[in-house]
DNA sequence: TTTGCAATCTTAACACTGTAAAGTTACTGT
DNA sequence: ACAGTAACTTTACAGTGTTAAGATTGCAAA
């Protein structure tokens, strides 16, 4: 895994546990995400983690906010300034289509950000921080069209709604991707 | 938990471990569905469940079904004969609040229903059954407003992402739930 | 530089989980 | 009456999160 000589310290274990998790989630899914495999997969022995995270959940925790700081720069992306508001409605639609995209090609991550492994654990800051940043850039991009309360959350909800449904099965697309969340998305008037 | 007097065969086991999980699961919360636990709870040896369930998925998709029917029933107790399409659209916003009061009321098991849990795991028929119904009321009563593609998906998205986020911790509502949830999904233009 | 301390890491153990194998009990149809 | 089969129990195993006790090391104060 890491071509450097080990030593007895690490050094920048708490890092390269953060890591290992993200990429064990990602490319394997949350049932090989456990502490144990975690820490072999480091090279590291099994209890080791305990030194830098109170449990599994607060590795989980961090890991979820990596994702968070990752869908703020997806959705970021698609922020530009522009000279009117329907010019600004077609960043909003393209905010959406990111996110949904961003939820469907990292499945087991959005699950994790927003899922019940999660959601009743103590949030550490920089989850809070991310996430926040996050939904501040949909809700800035509201803003430029709308300044009626509740606008950004109606935002929000319906892609939030639209990606979970979608990565949970409940909603099978056939046909093109983007065009199908435009055609979904486009019934919010805000 | 059962005055019945027990006798080696049960009788109606199958039903006995749904039922005792899904009180586990709405009071108890998920940590403590155990197949162990629910078996000791009914009665019966650890491995008894598997006379009748092929794994705990399996068994936590038959709960979810149940999650599904009781979710079927709030919806459809909404639907009513109208007489304008405006009344309809007043029967599908009550629709909306029953669904978000339903998730919140039942946030274990509104994320068992849609959750990581299941997702990737093979589903039963009376699952799809339920599921499929339970949206269905939905889908009917969009119907009534407009026949466009998608405008029921959108109403579904719109409703369960608001659903979900509230549930996952993601959106604190202050001041009356009801009003808010109608707020939120006013924006919807089907 | 030396020395002691605190952080980091390992080993060993515990209680708990899902699940399979093998044996026991009792219902069911012939 | 009696086999056969479904339902159930006991036992066992591998894997999990987590804690406690001890080993190792970097670092700061002397």
């Amino acid at each position: 895994m890491n071509t450097a000589k080990r030593t007895y310290h690490h050094g920048d274990l708490r890092n390269a546990l953060l890591m290992t998790a993200l990429d064990t989630l990602v490319t394997e899914g949350l049932d090989k995400v456990t502490l144990r495999n975690i820490a072999k997969k480091t090279g590291v022995s099994q209890a080791a983690p305990y030194a830098h995270f109170k449990d599994k959940s607060a590795l989980l925790v961090e890991v979820a906010a990596v994702g968070f700081s990752k869908l703020k720069y997806a959705l970021s992306s698609e922020l530009k300034e522009c000279e009117s508001t329907e010019e600004y409605r077609y960043v909003l639609s393209n905010m959406g289509v990111a996110y949904v995209e961003f939820a469907i090609e990292n499945k087991a991550l959005f699950r994790l950000m927003f899922g019940d492994v999660i959601a009743e654990f103590p949030k550490s800051e920089s989850y809070s921080i991310e996430a926040n940043a996050a939904f501040g850039c949909m809700e800035g991009a509201v803003q430029k069209i709308s300044g009626v309360d509740f606008a950004s959350d109606s935002a929000w909800s319906i892609v939030h709604g639209l990606a979970s449904l979608i990565v949970d099965n409940r909603i099978q697309v056939e046909g093109d991707l983007k065009t199908y969340i435009r055609e979904v998305t486009k019934f919010l008037d805000i």
